[in-house]
DNA sequence: TTACTAACCGACCGTTCGTTCAGGCCGCAA
DNA sequence: TTGCGGCCTGAACGAACGGTCGGTTAGTAA
């Protein structure tokens, strides 16, 4: 799924620069003087200065936001982790809330793309909302980043705004399902379908706060543990 | 249960002075020129002149937070809120972390109430896990302002550090009782019992999001649907 | 060597930030 | 009427903010 939308993000390498993991407690601001210019790695050699491109500095923007937050996080922090100075960020991208559009779009356009997805929209209820469940622990899993800023945002700006109302738009879809499992009996009729909707979306949403890739645990098997928690839950059966 | 930590937060009166709601969607920023000084409302008459006091501005400010970020929210944007300037806000508090700290402690207590109550520590796994789940529900419910903020913490600075780690202890504490309840087989040992623990309290912290008290579902009734969803799982019982 | 391209630097702009301070205002009790 | 306790204002501070600008550097391609 989303296989190739923005491409050559599938080598993960550029890295050794920036110690700091994603998860990295305390970031220390004063210190950490940043890297060496260790800018990106693109295979084919682009003429004109070597550098980040527009690509590298969203990859390091995305994570220095999910570190400090995106009000939390000034250009001068963002400068520092790329190795540069501030206004060489202005060279690739526009401004601070480009970078966050940049972010919040792929997010969503994972998301949305699960919902298109043929097992999505036909055959019986409870395997439609299953495959959704999974192919957004997937499309989590995929675009971590990205979606961990999408959880966060708040509507202060109209960036934010935009992507609050297509996320809504995208809650709606799992609730319709939701209720419709309820509505065909597949779906326990003791709970309320919209808090049980909220509820799924709760848990999967979660991940972004503790899942990391290489773990041990694959985004497959994560998908399988959220789903067997969420249909037939914590307790040993019986 | 934390029944009487601060007191006087039960009857939550005060309301009226400012329109939106705590989930208000987009809260313009340059208009909603206030409410007029609309200050608190304790019952006894205090001495000198009416106005705000600590705790009216900590509840104000938490709201303020909650709705636009912690690092997103000026202190004009807190006095605008409070119908006072800026400089009168030092008056009640020494700062904005100040403001913090008190809400984070605030959440934290709560939570840790929960977990020194006898239910919680003695008796069947089973039983202790479920009243952890349902308590923590209560009390996020109770204090919900302040642990939907202790939930956003990023970790920027020494305040939110220690929040953290305190909320890290918590965390401890109800992984130790889903491995425990895994070890006695009261738990489906299919799943990893860390995976579980964070999918359990990922689905409380998620409330959060959404729930918002005096909507036809109160706190019991909550918890008891929270409770059905992770021990029985969504799927109709056959 | 030369032309071209992409990335970067350092100085600077106007604005907003959290915080301070000296003083003014209001309502109650004496 | 006066005194006092509690709350508030207006003006200002230095620091940090997002962003701009003209010029420079380091590579590729001819």
């Amino acid at each position: 799924m989303t296989s190739d939308t923005v491409g050559d993000q599938g080598g993960d390498a550029h890295s050794g620069t920036v110690s700091a993991g994603v998860d990295s407690p305390s970031v220390s601001r004063s210190t950490a003087s940043g890297p060496p210019p260790g800018p990106s790695v693109s295979a084919r050699r682009r003429a004109g200065r070597p550098g980040h491109d527009a690509d590298s500095v969203l990859r390091t923007a995305v994570r220095v936001f999910n570190e400090r937050g995106y009000d939390g996080t000034s250009m001068e922090d963002l400068a520092r982790a790329l190795g540069v100075t501030k206004s060489a960020i202005y060279h690739h991208v526009s401004g601070k809330s480009e970078l966050l559009r940049q972010s919040l779009d792929r997010a969503l356009d994972a998301l949305f793309a699960v919902t298109r997805e043929p097992e999505a929209t036909g055959g019986p209820v409870l395997g439609r909302l299953e495959h959704v469940l999974r192919g957004s622990v997937l499309a989590l899993v995929e675009e971590l980043p990205h979606v961990t800023l999408l959880l966060r945002v708040r509507g202060n700006t109209a960036v934010e705004r935009r992507a609050l109302e297509r996320r809504r738009e995208f809650d709606r879809f799992v609730a319709d399902l939701v209720r419709e499992g309820v509505a065909e009996g597949a779906i326990r009729p003791d709970v309320d379908p919209d808090v049980a909707g909220r509820l799924l979306f709760g848990m999967v949403n979660s991940l972004v706060e503790w899942y990391r890739p290489g773990g041990g645990l694959d985004a497959e098997g994560l998908a399988a543990q959220v789903a067997a928690v969420a249909f037939e839950g914590l307790r040993t059966p019986h």
